[in-house]
DNA sequence: CGACCAATTTGGTCAGACCAATTTAACGGA
DNA sequence: TCCGTTAAATTGGTCTGACCAAATTGGTCG
């Protein structure tokens, strides 16, 4: 195991691509587990350890006489992040929706930052907001990128709520790696970003929880509108 | 395996409720694998299936010389559901977190049900309301609540975000199976569901997502505070 | 064609072996 | 006594082969 990866997630990454381009129907039967050690050159303890991984998932139901492919919709998502990266280019529907999903969770997390920080949360909510204005607009950089993640993880941090911060674990690395890897990077304008910024630093200067909502979930309205038109200008270029 | 469990998923569950009640720290190392077989009376394999469960869940990191813990707040919220049945009476804070949250995407699949629905899916949200008017705003039996769970998952088939329905695979099952668990219904008052119930009616015929998403909030809002005061009460009592 | 039974296949688990990577212990020198 | 180096021990990663319980498949008979 030198390259950092056991066998047996390999396995388990190589079957839940197949399932999850639909190489298998639901309530189909995956291969044996002999079968598959041998498609795999591997022993069955590994293959077994595979299949746990994606019973987890939900991807499958394992029990003596074979494993069974469940529905897609009822899986875990963990496995956003590789449907994403099936193909070179995400789903526009997917990203959409990710968006969608991820800034209803934001907008709650910024809400509640704003009416729980103590002065000194406050007070780094502001500095790093000045920071970010120091791009003049200009998002579309990994550093100013990166530095607007933070933030936004910040504020989770500030809201203390446990549910959204394991949610965003499974959204947010994994949505972040697929996009950067499909070197896709939605470009908002400049004014739009300044003007978000400034709008997000006086409701947040004003302890004003609903304006910085509002400001949150109009950001990500405009990045889901972005993201689509950049998706299928891809497509159509 | 006559219980319908395999002995890596009981083991995987042990071990899990032991990271979880912090019988280890961050960073601490699990015993050996060897070790664990002891533990268990089990195969060193039974144990690697456990182990490799853990990893996915992302609450621990396996490499040659130990398996490491990792900061809870790090992993997959397939952990929510564990760490609510942990004690006899769940957390009040984690309840109520993991309310809002799901509020919050309750009230976002709302919106978008509302906004996109065909006319065929519109009278049927139409006609499940009515049926949960039936009622009378006594929510408290099972039946009632899992027609209205089910009409909730109904806005979600609807608004046909798969995000959310993939959180939601998370969120629900483990939450309401470790509610109904615990014996603990909340209630609200007859005329605070009649009300949401009548609202929620109005908004939907106008196709009104605004107030549909509103109202769903508002159900939640009070569904928390319901909580709260039902859980304290408990621990006081 | 359907029911029943036997054979085969499948998952569940075990023990023991060996190799690569990490941790711990021992030794020597300053 | 402390630090650095090396060796030994421990740990994870994987394999093979065996056996048992549960499910599936195939064959036979009415």
């Amino acid at each position: 195991m030198s390259k950092g990866h056991t066998l047996s997630h390999d396995i388990a990454v190589a079957l839940r691509t197949d399932i999850l381009r639909q190489r298998y129907q639901s309530g189909d039967r995956l291969p044996s587990e002999r079968d598959l050690a041998v498609r795999f050159s591997a022993s069955r303890g590994a293959v077994r350890e595979a299949i746990s991984q994606l019973e987890q998932l939900g991807l499958i139901q394992v029990q003596p006489g074979g494993a069974r492919v469940q529905p897609l919709e009822a899986a875990s998502i963990a496995i956003l992040g590789p449907m994403l990266g099936l193909d070179e280019q995400p789903s526009v529907d997917l990203v959409d929706q990710f968006l969608q999903t991820f800034g209803a969770l934001v907008s709650l997390t910024t809400r509640e930052a704003v009416a729980k920080a103590t002065p000194e949360e406050h007070q780094r909510m502001l500095t790093a907001l000045a920071e970010l204005k120091k791009y003049r607009g200009d998002f579309s950089s990994t550093e100013a990128q990166s530095n607007w993640l933070q933030f936004l993880e910040y504020l989770t941090t500030v809201s203390n709520n446990l549910v959204v911060k394991l949610i965003g674990n499974d959204l947010r690395a994994q949505f972040i790696g697929q996009m950067l890897k499909s070197g896709m990077k939605p470009a908002l304008s400049k004014a739009t970003v300044s003007s978000i910024l400034k709008r997000l630093d006086v409701a947040i200067k004003d302890s004003d929880k609903n304006a910085a909502s509002r400001v949150i979930t109009e950001y990500f309205d405009e990045l889901r509108l972005a993201s689509s038109q950049a998706l299928e200008s891809r497509q159509a270029g």
